[in-house]
RNA sequence: GGCCGGGUGGCGAAAUGGUAUACGCAUCGCACUCAAAAUGCGACGUUCUUACGGACAUGAGAGUUCGAAUCUCUCCCCGGCUACCA
């Protein structure tokens, strides 16, 4: 009987869907674990990535029933999106067709792969009965304010024909076709992400030790938290002030020139009239088009132009030159720094190219002394101190440490009127308007005479014509199609026309997890009751690729929903996600599988070749979850072998052992040595796996001490099947490596289960219990070191007082030698594990 | 430049203060076979030694400790994220 994946994978995938084994609803009196993967893009196929995330996901989903939960495993389609697009103008198919017959392949080797989803709460993003309810969160989002529109430069990719996040463009180029992202101003649809800026950033504190570290401190660095202060500076021979924000008030008496973002808004006026005007406005233009590349502090020329007009600094008096200059960002902080050469690095390159001067502020704590006399001459700096020190030449402020300089500057600034303290936030809001077709519609509508107006919740969804073409260039089709943008004003019932950007597909994947409670309600987005159920996400699963871009947007998501009584906010957490884990990349010769490197595996041919049990099995085995590994041919072999080997081992005994649980066997069975050693093992076995999945995430540690048992049978097998107590342990031990295997692989269990004579299905057991009686030894080894140095092993019965096991150690042959002639010192016993004699 | 990981056999990796290299891969040997494959069993860090046995090994160097891959410090290398953020 050879072992044969394909018709045993088939047979037991019809088995389970047949019997609903999967299905859950939330009528259970077991508690809830929902396990959850980042769904995926309906591509037209599963590469290994996916594979590897499932096997994890799926691994746990069955761990967990097999613990007791009543677990929820869902799996959908995030199915709108650019590619869909692209391909439907170069297959002349319609992108919605393209994504649905992806979707059905995709569904068929998720299902070969024997992934235990519950199928029925299956969704695509696409579908109307989805995002009509996304639509409504929007038409509320935009009664709080929470959604509004903004004239802005914004992020351009001229090669995609939309505008692009901030998240979603990755050093100066767009993230999914890597064109050069330009700077252009339009109006736009932004969520007011910014308003959670200090939610998101403190509940991450919640997430410490669940989240990975990394997660959470590039989460931390993306919102950007920064506090300090803002200061006006007057202009000269003007009205007008230039505010700027600062993190080193502590610095203002070295401030000796102002540098202006070409977009700040004071700019227009502040060089007009003058002489040299013509030339300020080309230069400020050229700026202003400038790529938005990836700049490098270290070799990046910075650019300026002197505008011929002054500020005042408030400390000291001085006049300050306004410049222009190409290195002040206009979206952070106020889009106007105060130029500090002597602190800070960009003023002082900034200085050194265009002669403005330096003044030295702070020196180095260290050098001691009061005096103003102990800082550096300018003229001697070769490049800025940037770090804390003490306050010079500032006035009363002289020889405070800079951090209590800090808060005295900021009191003053108040009492004067000159300024405040302030926090500054990197994180802007999100722009979720894109100019494309695939995508859910926006559902506002403009009238003439009402303006802006959101459309009637019973008109919802704003439906997604499908029966127009995508345009070759790119350009959306749905300004051009009257049938759609044609429609009359909810208000007043006159002619008005829709908005014809759709939403960025983030906004589908923002809040999936929580249809996923109620995927066909069709009364709401779901009910609350099912919502509260199931939330949080017990175990979310997917790459770190997603560490700022989907995990901060879904965060921000349950709280404005909850804000705006979508979420009942006492029974549902703020944080949606729990726990996650990050998995990390499957490689082919070191590098990430491309189809542009040549360098993929498709798991439909490994499928083919192995079966899916030996495809998930070498996934978990081949390297912990959250490194990168290399696929390797012999690998998958190895995962292979190991599968037969229990195969062959089961058929063998299949008759000749009698069908018990798992751990069932007592000591009575347990008299010969080999059968003493196998129960000792399947214990420890049971015990360590369990360890491994549940605290650690370990699915090769705990794959490989199932080897280890699976080779301790095939050693003691011929022996103990001769024997009545033998034959029991032998069984018992078979039906645990069953059952610790079923959640990696889940098909050959199942048969080889039944094969076995065993009538209950692995899909309805619990995992087995181990009992520290059967791990317990009635002798133990202690090893035996001198001076730390392995030089003996002892045998003692285990329980043994401390003076005896000393007195052995010191006794036996190989320590003897070894201390020789020396004095014993000290003799260091660690109870049940070694002895150290410390000689010298 | 900043932050975060990581560096252990020929390879993927175990070991989170207590026997370094579990488990798997590759390689070699033995059995089975006419033979090969498959399978089963065994060997497998480096080095010295006929052997018994010893010495040396977790990127480099120091420290703490009876004892360090593991903790601390300094340095080197690789990877990731981020970046003119005031």
């Amino acid at each position: 009987m050879k072992y044969n994946p394909h018709e045993i994978e088939v047979k037991w995938q019809k088995f389970w869907e047949e019997n609903n084994y999967f299905h859950c609803d939330e009528k259970s009196d077991k508690p809830k674990y929902y396990c959850l993967e980042m769904f995926p893009y309906p591509s037209g196929k599963i590469h290994m990535g996916h594979v590897r995330n499932y096997s994890i996901a799926d691994v746990l989903a069955h761990f967990k029933r097999m613990q007791g939960y009543n677990v929820l495993h869902p799996i959908g389609w995030d199915a709108f999106g650019l590619p869909a697009e692209n391909a439907a103008v170069q297959n002349g198919t319609h992108p919605a067709e393209w994504t649905y017959s992806n979707i059905a392949d995709m569904r068929r080797q998720l299902k070969r792969l024997g992934f235990s989803y519950d199928w029925q709460r299956e969704l695509a993003t696409c579908d109307p009965e989805y995002y009509r309810w996304e639509q409504l969160f929007l038409i509320k989002f935009l009664e709080k304010g929470l959604l509004y529109r903004k004239n802005a430069f914004q992020n351009w990719c001229p090669n995609c024909h939309t505008v692009l996040a901030n998240e979603q463009v990755e050093e100066g180029l767009c993230w999914r076709c890597e064109s050069v992202v330009e700077q252009k101003e339009l109006t736009q649809w932004f969520l007011r992400i910014t308003d959670y800026a200090d939610e998101l950033l403190e509940d991450l504190d919640k997430l410490e030790g669940k989240w990975p570290e990394r997660v959470i401190t590039m989460q931390r660095n993306w919102i950007g938290k920064s506090v300090g202060a803002e200061i006006r500076f007057a202009i000269k021979d003007g009205a007008g002030v230039i505010t700027v924000f600062t993190t080193r008030q502590d610095t203002i008496f070295g401030a000796t020139f102002m540098s202006l973002a070409a977009a700040h808004p004071l700019l227009d006026e502040l060089v007009s009239g003058t002489e040299n005007e013509a030339e300020l406005r080309s230069f400020i233009t050229t700026i202003l088009n400038a790529e938005k590349r990836a700049y490098n502090a270290e070799n990046t020329e910075k650019r300026g132009m002197f505008t011929g007009r002054y500020c005042i600094n408030p400390f000291t008096g001085a006049l300050m030159p306004i410049w222009i200059a190409d290195f002040v960002l206009s979206g952070y902080g106020t889009g106007a720094v105060m130029g500090v050469p002597a602190h800070d690095r960009r003023d002082f390159e900034f200085a050194q190219k265009y002669s403005l001067p330096i003044r030295v502020v702070i020196r180095p704590d260290e050098t001691g002394g009061t005096d103003d006399a102990e800082a550096p001459a300018p003229e001697d700096l070769s490049a800025a101190y940037t770090d804390a020190g003490i306050m010079v030449n500032s006035g009363d402020f002289s020889g405070l440490h800079s951090e209590e300089g800090k808060l005295r500057i900021v009191e003053y600034l108040e009492k004067e009127g000159l300024g405040k303290r302030t926090v500054n936030r990197r994180l802007r809001d999100w722009n979720v308007s894109r100019q494309r077709y695939w995508g859910a519609p926006i559902p506002v509508v403009y009238c003439e005479h009402c303006g802006m107006v959101p459309e009637k919740e019973e008109n919802l969804p704003v439906r997604l014509p499908l029966d127009v073409l995508t345009r070759p260039d790119g350009r959306s089709p749905l300004p051009d199609d009257p049938g759609f943008y044609r429609c009359a004003c909810p208000r007043c019932g006159g002619e008005a026309g829709r908005e014809t950007d759709t939403l960025d597909t983030f906004v589908e994947s923002s809040w999936y997890f929580a249809r996923y409670t109620d995927p066909r309600n069709s009364a709401e987005a779901f009910d609350k009751d099912k919502l509260a159920y199931w939330m949080p996400v017990d175990q979310y699963i997917g790459g770190v690729e997603h560490a700022i871009l989907h995990l901060l947007y879904a965060r921000f998501f349950v709280k404005a929903l909850r804000d705006c009584g979508f979420i009942p906010e006492t029974r549902v957490p703020d944080e949606p996600f729990a726990d996650l884990l990050t998995q990390g990349m499957v490689l082919k010769d070191g590098r990430k599988m491309s189809k542009s490197k040549g360098n993929t595996v498709d798991p439909s041919e490994m499928t083919d070749k192995y079966g899916a049990d030996t495809v998930r099995l070498f996934c978990l085995f081949a390297a912990p979850p959250e490194r990168d590994f290399d696929w390797t041919e012999s690998g998958i072999e190895g995962a292979f072998r190991f599968i037969n080997r229990i195969w062959r081992l089961a058929i063998e005994l299949a008759g000749k052992i009698p069908v018990v649980d798992a751990c069932s066997s007592g000591p009575e069975e347990a008299l010969l040595p080999a059968a003493r050693a196998l129960r000792r093992k399947e214990h420890a076995v049971v015990k360590k796996t369990g360890e491994d999945i549940a605290v650690r995430f370990q699915f090769n540690t705990a794959i490989a001490s199932v080897m280890e048992l699976v080779n301790l049978m095939y050693q003691v097998k011929d022996e103990l099947v001769e024997n009545g107590g033998g034959k029991k342990i032998l069984g018992s031990a078979l039906f645990t490596v069953l059952t610790l295997l079923f959640p990696f692989t889940p098909h050959i269990c199942e048969e080889l289960r039944l094969r076995l004579g065993s009538p209950l299905p692995l899909a309805e057991r619990r995992r087995p219990v181990y009992s520290e009686s059967a791990l317990s030894l009635d002798m133990i080894t202690i090893v035996v070191q001198v001076n730390g140095k392995l030089r003996g092993k002892i045998e003692i019965p285990a329980g043994e007082d401390a003076g005896t096991v000393k007195a052995a150690a010191l006794a036996e042959a190989g320590v003897r030698k070894h201390i020789g002639g020396l004095a014993v010192k000290k003799v260091v016993y660690v109870p049940g594990k070694l002895v150290n004699v410390v000689a010298g």
